[in-house]
DNA sequence: TCAAATTTTGCAACATAGTTGCAGAAAGGA
DNA sequence: TCCTTTCTGCAACTATGTTGCAAAATTTGA
């Protein structure tokens, strides 16, 4: 728990007993989390604060957003993000059984043929199918 | 107007005023549409209709969804989908600054060297930048 | 062309996700 | 401990999407 607190102080946020039991949580989950399980597991809290509690942490480069097609918000540790700039541009993988979500960080991203005329500066690349868990 | 009509024949869709409108949109865009820009174009029909008729495109093959992360769905007409099976694994790219996303079907979809346990069953790939529009 | 069968539409009501303003509470520093 | 700043929780609101149902429109075929 002092893990997570230091994370908070260096990012010059306050320490409060909801910013550590979420960074807890995401920082000891094995799949990203969206907003939805956040609230199962932390009922006391308030979805508005929830809210802007992920926000600011995601301004803060704690955590980064993905976005997996599913329609929800998920979130996971950046591992080496910070305010000014995100490193997130892994690939990551959501299961179409269970609906986890990811971060694939040490599968190397493809390289694109741009034969249009559009300038491409970032992707967004999200594999499905079946997890580890769900195909045993 | 009769080769969308043709369309919804083929599909025994029956052929409705709004039905000719919101395909012959879709035929004659550059980009993919949300349903916030067909409702922008032809604000005399209803919203839940709206949702039901690119539901039934979409189950008929006549369409298909895009997810490029904004939030928002968007439609697209497929190339050569059918109700059996959709053939829109083809790379999208969606403008940081206007917001509109195209389908890259020229692109070669690249291979993906799976190292995880996770069996991976489709891919979505979305590349983000500036548009060609929006470069000038 | 008209009536019956079927599909589609539009309304009401609801569900979920996300946002903003603001007052009071809590955290951190002196 | 007190003061400043930040954070929280409430109320109210917007946008997006869904379901049930009755009325309207389309299609088929006599």
């Amino acid at each position: 728990m002092s893990e997570v607190k230091e994370i908070l102080k260096k990012k010059n946020l306050r320490v409060t007993p909801m910013r550590l039991q979420i960074l807890d949580l995401m920082f000891h989950a094995s799949a990203a989390v969206s907003q939805k399980s956040i609230e199962a597991k932390l009922k006391d809290f308030d979805r508005i604060t929830l809210y802007r509690t992920l926000k600011s942490f995601e301004e803060k480069g704690i955590i980064h957003k993905i976005e997996d097609g599913t329609g929800l918000n998920k979130y996971a540790m950046c591992a080496d993000c910070d305010e000014h700039h995100h490193h997130d541009e892994h690939v990551h993988f959501n299961c179409n059984k269970c609906g986890d979500t990811f971060c694939l960080e040490d599968m190397e991203p493809p390289s694109f043929v741009n034969k249009t005329k559009h300038q491409i500066e970032q992707f967004n690349i999200v594999l499905k199918g079946t997890c580890e868990m769900c195909l045993n």
